[in-house]
DNA sequence: CGTATTTCTTAACTTAAGTGAACGATCTTA
DNA sequence: TAAGATCGTTCACTTAAGTTAAGAAATACG
C-alpha cells in the first residue's frame, strides 16, 4: 500500500531510504467505511488527504439538497480549501466506498517540509500540475454543454459512472438527476 | 509600477534588498497594446505573465468560434497550461486592455529559484491558495444556473462586467451572446 | 427475509437557453 | 469622414433543462 504513496511521490522527486522512513513513521495510513463523513460544513480542520484506495468527494447542502462537486480516486490529493484559508469549511467531505487514505495535518507537513526542503519542490510542483489541469477542466466545462460533458466524463473517468450513484454524477455535471436520466436515454436512442 | 510587484509577494514572503534587486535586475517588466496575442493555439511557449495593469484573457476557438473562459487583472498571476506540461498551447492569450506585465520564462524562474529558495515556498502557498480558490469557484459555477452567475459576477469583479465586452463575458459564463443580454433584460424587468 | 429507504426512470408541464436572422449602434480604419 | 466590421439587442422558433409527481428497481438493515 505504501508503494503508491511512493510511486506517486517519485513523479516528482527522488527519496532517499532515510527520507522514506521518515515518512512511514509518520504513521499516516487510514482505512475509512463508506459514508464516513471527513469534513462538515463550519468545521474547522487541519487534515489533507491522499486516496491509496477508494472514492471520497466533496459535496454542499444547498437549499437542503446535496450537491456533489468532486470525486476523489486512486492516486489524487485533497487539501481542502478550509485548511488552506484557516477559515470554517464551506462543503462535506465523505467516503463513496470503503477507501484506504494518507491523513496528513498541516503540523506534520510543516515539521516533514523544514526537514527535507526537498517536499516543498514536490508540492509546488504537484500544485501546479493540478492548477493547470484544474483550469483546463473548467474550461471544457465551460465551453460544452451537460451531454457533452457526460460523453466526456465516459472517456476520462469511466470508473466514476461504474463506482459513483448517478444523482451524484448530475450535480457533478452541473444538471438535475432527473436530467442525466433523460439525457442518458436521449444518447441510447442515437446509437441505435 | 515595480511596488505593485512587492506588494504582491509580500503577501507570502519578506524579501530582502538583495532579492529585490536580483529581481529588478531580470528586466521583467512589458507593456502591452490592447489586441495584442501573446500566445496562439498550438504554440509552445516558456512564458509566465503578471498582470501589473490592465487585463488579459484566455479563449480557445471552437467551431470557429471564440471561447473566453478567464480574464486575469490587476495582481493575477498566469502560468499556461502550455508551460507546465510543456506541450502546444490549447488556447489563446490575449490583451483586452493595453496593460503592463510582468513575463518571466522557465529558465528565469528556475535560476533565481535556485539562488533564493524562498521563491519556491512562495510559489508553493500562491499555488495551493489559488488551486483552492479555483476549486471553489468552480463549484460556484457547477451549483448555479447563468443568471445566478452573472449576479455573482456582479459582486465579486463588477470592474470586469463594464471593461470586458459582453460576447466574451457570455462565453466566460457558460452562455451565448443573446442569452446574456436576454438574462440582463430579464433581470431589470424583476427589479421594476 | 421482508420492510423501509434510497435510487433511477418516466411523464407532463414550465422555464430558460440555443439558433438564425434582422437591425441599429458603435467602433475601426483606410 | 465614409465604408465596413464588430457588437449588443430583439424576435420567433426550437431544443433541452428544471419541476413536480408517481412508480419501479435496487439497496440497506433490523
Amino acid at each position: 500500500m505504501q508503494d503508491i504513496l511512493f510511486d506517486f511521490i517519485s513523479k516528482y522527486i527522488t527519496l532517499t531510504e532515510e527520507e522514506k522512513n521518515a515518512l512511514v513513521s509518520l504513521d499516516l495510513f487510514r482505512s475509512v467505511k463508506k459514508g464516513t463523513i471527513l469534513l462538515k460544513e463550519g468545521q474547522k480542520s487541519q487534515d489533507a488527504y491522499f486516496v491509496l484506495k477508494g472514492c471520497i468527494r466533496i459535496y454542499y447542502i444547498i437549499d437542503g439538497e446535496e450537491k456533489t462537486t468532486a470525486f476523489y480516486t486512486e492516486m489524487d490529493a485533497l487539501t481542502p480549501h478550509c485548511v488552506i484559508n484557516k477559515a470554517p469549511s464551506e462543503y462535506f467531505i465523505s467516503c463513496v466506498e470503503d477507501s484506504i487514505l494518507t491523513v496528513s495535518n498541516s503540523d506534520m507537513e510543516e515539521e516533514i517540509n523544514t526537514k527535507f526542503p526537498k517536499f516543498d519542490i514536490m508540492c509546488r510542483k504537484f500544485s501546479e500540475e493540478l492548477l493547470a489541469k484544474q483550469q483546463i477542466n473548467f474550461d471544457e466545462f465551460k465551453t460544452s454543454s451537460p451531454e457533452q460533458r457526460y460523453l466526456n466524463l465516459i472517456q476520462k473517468r469511466p470508473d466514476l459512472i461504474q463506482r459513483v450513484p448517478q444523482h451524484q454524477l448530475a450535480s457533478y455535471l452541473g444538471i438535475k438527476p432527473q436530467s442525466l436520466s433523460r439525457l442518458r436515454a436521449r444518447i441510447l436512442e442515437k446509437k441505435s
